[in-house]
RNA sequence: GGUGCUAUGGCCGAGCGGUUAGGCACAGGUCUGCAAAACCUGCUACAGCGGUUCGAUUCCGCUUGGCACCUCCA
């Protein structure tokens, strides 16, 4: 098996890959919390991890690829005095909180499926999981690392920092984010301001609670993910992904709660994708400054000068490294969709490559292994591409050898298709309306064929725009005539 | 204020102590009835100032700028 190497943000370095069982990987990311539709930034994490899942199955391991969906506990402003963004979402639009949460988990669903996001393994919901962020809630009482306070229970940072290192993912010290944290009116039940919510009292007019030995209440955010992480891949497992914003403190917190309620880290490889950025700046839901995924697709939004496609969100994406920002444009959008369009162009020329005959050229067999290297090189997508178009440029020089035609057609598939996770969306359906179109096509280009023999140039060209009106183009090739859709 | 990241050609975006990343755009050419596509050629940059080195865009320091996190955030 070709070794993977990943930045670990634990040691900020890549390190080889290794997993705790041979060859399996358990592996967990933060998903959404469903009170709004998906926009640009959460393509990102979905797309990112959705490569890593592909990546390693490919190279072979098994693996168990668990994503939450944050369905309550999240709070909105402070983690104190702040309303559950779903219960604010649901007030607001006078629904239950559980159809609010319906609704746009489908609406998830949807755009992940049109990026061509494989569904993960299991997708567990917070709510799914009180009785077990209890016991941890328990767990972490018995020792000694947290406090009841007026109904609520709080993580004792002060105390659990003097065992431990409270700052070992995000490089903080005590201090310093004590200095940071703001002093809010509503310190409230809290000894410290830097201790976070496990277990939060519910108001009167909080709709969303459970039962629990302190009263009604609800859990806290940062539990969620210690909880089923552990329940699914075990205390200890090998990956633990997210956005880069969820560092400090969601995933800081998360180590916390597991030493303090089971002794180990329990996570062996974080790995952390960058923001996507809009003018330079971050693109969030505060800030209101994004664009939502649907919004993208249709090109409903003023900033948008026109709709760009799944694939080229996907591709968009697949152009820089996780590790790094990238920055919204339409001209980088733009530029994406005609890279993207010329990299499937190429993969549907090798369409009918023969069956692998014999090994591919040295050239070709380069070109194969640089693309893997580079996947394998802490994911990196944008040198994988880079390799791939010099493939591109072999495929439409012609003059490519069966051999290399069918290496380059096992290249494509199982790494443009298998792991970046690219599909044609040129290709069409193939239902009866595709199949009737294809035959009227036929009819109608040979139709042009037979103008453009007796240099009825007329005709020709009529045809030609009249189809274009349609959104057919047709273009004249050495082999013939080819059209696309749209 | 604290912590961390970053500064690449018209745009996006990789990378590295000495070799053209790649994509998009642009210019010229081949092909073509035209158009499109494709192919060929051109466009060679690494914020500034010092230092280390035979040699730095790549390492170190400083300066300047940008960003993220420290409050919810993918």
């Amino acid at each position: 098996m070709r070794p993977l190497f990943l930045t670990n943000t634990l040691s900020r370095e890549k390190e080889l890959f290794k997993p705790i069982h041979e060859g399996h990987v358990g592996m967990y990311v933060c998903g959404p919390t469903v009170y709004g539709d998906a926009h640009l930034g959460h393509a990102r994490p979905g797309v990112t991890y959705d490569v890593l899942f592909r990546l390693l199955k490919y190279l072979g391991y098994k693996v168990r690829y668990v994503r939450n969906i944050t369905d309550v506990g999240h709070l909105e402003h402070d983690a104190d005095e702040g309303e559950d963004k779903i219960a604010k979402k649901a007030r607001l639009e006078q629904l239950e909180p559980m159809e609010v949460v319906q609704y746009y988990t489908e609406r998830y669903h949807e755009a992940m499926r049109l990026l061509n996001v494989e569904s993960p393994s299991i997708e567990p919901r917070a709510s799914g999981h009180i009785i077990e962020q209890i016991v941890a809630v328990k767990q972490i009482l018995a020792a000694g690392y947290a406090y009841e306070s007026n109904g609520s229970v709080y993580f004792d940072v002060q105390k659990y920092n003097r065992d431990h290192n409270y700052g070992v993912l995000s490089g903080r010290t005590l201090e310093a984010t004590l200095e940071g944290t703001r002093s809010l009116d509503g310190q409230g039940d809290k000894r410290a301001p830097y201790d976070f919510a496990l277990w939060k009292k519910a108001e009167p007019e909080h709709i969303m609670r459970w039962p629990s030995p302190w009263g009604e209440g609800f859990p806290g955010w940062h539990l969620e993910c210690s909880v089923m992480g552990a329940k699914y891949l075990g205390t200890e497992f090998d990956i633990h992904g997210g956005g880069m914003d969820l560092m400090f403190p969601h995933h800081e917190c998360e180590i916390a709660q597991n030493v303090a309620s089971r002794g180990t880290q329990g996570v062996h490889y974080w790995v952390h994708n960058n923001m996507i950025t809009i003018g330079g700046q971050k693109m969030g839901k505060s800030l209101g400054n994004f664009i939502t995924l649907p919004q993208l697709f249709s090109g409903d939004h003023p900033l948008l000068a026109q709709a760009y496609s799944p694939m080229t969100i996907r591709f968009f994406i697949l152009q820089a490294h996780y590790r790094g920002t990238l920055d919204f444009s339409n001209e980088a959008l733009q530029a994406a969709e005609k890279g993207y369009k010329r990299l499937m162009a190429a993969w549907r020329a090798l369409g009918d490559a023969p069956e692998r005959v014999s090994s591919p050229s040295t050239e070709v067999a380069a070109i194969i292994e640089a693309v893997e290297e580079a996947l394998c090189d802490d994911m990196n997508t944008p040198i994988a591409i880079a390799h791939l178009f010099e493939a591109v440029k072999l495929i439409n020089g012609g003059k490519l050898a069966p051999a290399d035609a069918s290496a380059l057609k096992v290249l494509f598939d199982q790494v443009v298709g298998g792991v970046l996770g690219l599909r044609d969306e040129e290709a069409g359906a193939s239902g009866k309306a595709q199949k009737a179109l294809e035959g009227v096509m036929g009819l109608v280009l040979e139709a042009r064929k037979k103008a453009r023999e007796e240099k009825n140039w007329a005709e020709s060209d009529r045809i030609r725009d009249t189809l274009a009106s349609f959104g057919i183009t047709v273009k004249d090739t050495k082999e013939g005539a080819t059209w696309t859709l749209e």
